[in-house]
DNA sequence: TTGAAAGCGCTAACAG
DNA sequence: CTGTTAGCGCTTTCAA
């Protein structure tokens, strides 16, 4: 059983495929009773339109289809992100193609390169730490693109004691287990994501107790015990105006690119930190 | 600057866009020397086939996207199962879609007929409450669906004390507050999903304490002071396993309709539960 | 080894 | 008001 096209509609009607066009879009100029027939063979026959075919030859461009690229879509932040991305979205009667990097370089490219070839109108990317040129002609045939940036970005004043791409609870602890046993050991960890800090926290206590800083909001963070004490961004606020920022690009402003920064809340919960809500710029 | 086609890149390389297609899609049967001079004008120009294009013409059916719509994308339960499904789909050169129905039947229906507009070959689904007759049409017409039942299904035993259909963490304290203002007021918790025990939590407090049992695993369960005991569901395995009978269909299983179970732990953390790691039947 | 013709499902542009 | 023709970007089929 296969899917029924227009031509099958029309000849279920007694029209021709120009006319179940117009009706199917809703354009005026359809005889009442016309229309009534074609509507009723939609019907019977299940009839729905094939919206690539339909992107292919309409003029107006787009395929109202939007990418959304993140590291891990099952780390929390992202999760947010991409549920605030959708929202905005469907809003707008948009689709969203979602694909993880894993920090990756190669499956970022895969990733980008399948939705582009779907025709994505656009690209909300994280990107990972690899070179991004072949986003150029993507972007020179239309397709908009809005960078995210990574939380943990501006931040970096590395020392002997900062670790990089960690990927997972497990390698966070241990890491810090790591660290812990130089001759000079950190007395407190400063932690870019939810789950690198699960995993720190994992290792933190013990003799010669390390206190945490985290960079995420952990929804649990303040029941924590002792409470951790969090730098807070709003990944909703952040996905929200990622997709604002490329829905008025795909709506045709073709001003300069833009850099939009949102303040970062520190969440003092532990002891010694600054007061609870102070805002500031990130990093 | 418009997309380069087909039709563009065999101009530059001086051949017939059929030559161009047979170079692209690696048949083999073309000359070495005009395979070069293709390949040449196809870097050049930077030109990336219109997948939508291809998938409208090609007899080999299907479009490589499937669909995959839960409540929320935002719960961290449906996120990593988003992740898993999103690995499987990759591994197999296949694209998702995403949708949040957020439990309303209307957003459900208009999400899923936007993804059937665009050809996906199939669709996992964790339904809302509302019927599913729509969705015999797509089935009909090839679309494979996979349901993924919602984590609290078979599980209710409808009492005074049950709540249904809390949205948010706010939502679920305020039911707990109403509840605890009753004559017989509980003394025990059970929820259903992480958003919702962390309401709960909010309010479990204070005089004549309230016990609470989870039925996700928040990650940060066992930090939680009391620990917090927990019916564990592990998403990731609920989400390659759907993927994976999803893709069996696709590949061509046309076996009866099947329901998979899986295995529940009982994950006692709290004070007089039952022995840690304990499986059991989901309910 | 290459190309021409036809057509996937649909709509723009023009008839009538 | 309705239909015809052409063609989106690509691949199938067949011929050279």
């Amino acid at each position: 059983m296969k899917r029924p096209t227009m031509k099958d509609v029309a000849r279920a009607a007694g029209v021709s495929p120009m006319t179940v066009s117009r009706v199917v879009s809703g354009e005026a100029g359809v005889a009442p009773g016309t229309a009534a027939r074609v509507e009723q063979a939609v019907r019977r026959l299940g009839y729905q339109g094939n919206d690539n075919a339909r992107h292919l030859r309409q003029k107006d461009p787009g395929t109202a289809t939007i990418g959304l690229v993140v590291d891990d879509l099952a780390n929390p932040f992202y999760a947010f992100m991409a549920r605030s991305v959708e929202d905005e979205a469907h809003r707008r009667g948009y689709v969203v193609l979602v694909g993880s990097t894993n920090d990756e370089p190669r499956r970022e490219r895969e990733v980008i390169a399948a939705f582009t070839a779907r025709q994505v109108d656009g690209l909300i990317l994280v990107p990972t730490v690899g070179g991004h040129g072949f986003l150029r002609q993507p972007m020179r045939a239309g397709t908009r693109v809005v960078c995210v940036d990574r939380p943990a970005r501006g931040l970096a004043v590395d020392t002997a004691l900062a670790r990089h791409g960690l990927r997972s609870r497990t390698q966070a602890r241990a890491a810090l287990d790591a660290l812990r046993e130089l001759p000079q050991p950190p007395t407190a960890a400063f932690t870019s994501n939810d789950v690198i800090t699960l995993g720190v926290l994992d290792g933190a206590g013990g003799p010669g107790h390390v206190a945490v800083v985290g960079f995420d909001d952990l929804p649990l963070g303040e029941r924590l015990d002792p409470p951790l004490t969090v730098v807070s961004q709003d990944p909703v606020a952040l996905g929200g105006t990622a997709a604002t920022l490329l829905f008025s690009r795909i709506d045709g402003d073709r001003s300069a690119p833009r850099s939009v920064v949102l303040l970062t809340r520190f969440v003092a919960r532990g002891a010694g930190g600054a007061p609870s809500g102070t805002p500031g710029p990130p990093g």
